[in-house]
DNA sequence: AGAATATTGTACCAATCGGTACAGAAAGGT
DNA sequence: ACCTTTCTGTACCGATTGGTACAATATTCT
């Protein structure tokens, strides 16, 4: 992966987290990365298509290597799972930063993007119901319950900001802790 | 409200709810409504804001008389909730339709309507405690339960999107309803 | 150094954006 | 019938959209 190209992907990330995939135009995307157009269109030859795309590719691989992997090859699964929330409750900044992947998934353009979606929560939920099932739940137990976590965390970032109250995030994962250890 | 407004109020709403703000074009809404330029400036004369803004007023409307109301004065708490569960997964065609307001919470219009949708979620949260607390739940124990139900069932509707599945938004609402009555 | 390659800024493009002007059609009141 | 008001279709506006062309500049390789 070039320089360049890696150098914006966090301004470019933010972009359309903040504004989404059609309120973030190129003009935006120019401004947040300090990069022109001849600079843009050499690193994705496709468009704002692919910056999308890549911007994905790049979420998707922070989480497998940060909070699927970690949580996979945790000998203490509960304590695993503890870590994943902190890394989650870190990664959105309590609520405030929104879930990309979740964003889109609302609108139209989320068919374009399916695969993306579909596979960022997928992993999410297999490797966490292994992680639940290897604490000593039960096997359907755990899928619905890693089920009611994803979609927990996903809510409480809608209401959070929806409400602008950060602390609604952290009671929400607060609970999903306890109930982890009850 | 004049017949042409409300006459294409819903196509309107499900255009905004589809597309998002942003994503949502006058060239859209004329092919969804079927109103030319001139009715559209004449019935909104602020433009997409306007609309925008009148099709969350409705959407308020519809859940205070048709969700929040009912819930207030049911005579059972406990089966006014239930029937709270029923309205809602019936509105959001369980899961398959996304929420307005949480998808517009999401991305940064989130500040130009957020009266509206800091309105539409405080009322839902507050009705809601209150039917709790009148089945016997302990004040703050209903106030945070209330917050759950919410965010669970915003989760719901975005995980069902995201990974195309209506299952996972029903078996959240029937989670909530069993926790209800444990 | 000098040639080949990769990168970048700028000018430009057609298409579409939200919005306006306005003449004519409907509708309503008298 | 008439006049007034409301409504609507169409042509048009400047601004912005995503995207391209290309010359000029860095960078890299020999």
């Amino acid at each position: 992966m070039s320089n360049t190209l890696s150098k914006c992907l966090p301004a470019l990330t933010e972009c359309f987290r903040e504004y989404g995939y059609e309120g973030t135009s190129l003009a935006r995307i120019t401004a947040a990365t300090g990069l022109g157009k001849g600079s843009l269109y050499n690193a994705f030859p496709e468009g704002k298509d692919q910056m999308l795309a890549v911007v994905l590719e790049e979420i998707t691989l922070w989480f497998e290597t940060q909070v699927f992997a970690p949580l996979q090859l945790a000998d203490e699964p509960v304590a695993g799972i503890m870590e994943m929330f902190d890394a989650t409750s870190a990664y959105f900044k309590s609520g405030k930063r929104a879930c990309l992947m979740g964003t889109l998934s609302a609108t139209q353009c989320r068919d374009r993007f399916a695969n993306h979606i579909k596979s960022y929560f997928f992993q999410w939920q297999q490797v966490l119901t292994d992680t639940l099932i290897r604490a000593g739940w039960e096997n359907s137990q755990a899928k619905f319950f890693a089920e009611e976590i994803l979609a927990s965390i996903q809510g409480a970032l809608t209401l959070s900001r929806a409400l602008d109250d950060p602390a609604i995030f952290d009671r929400t994962i607060e609970r999903l802790r306890h109930r982890l250890t009850e």
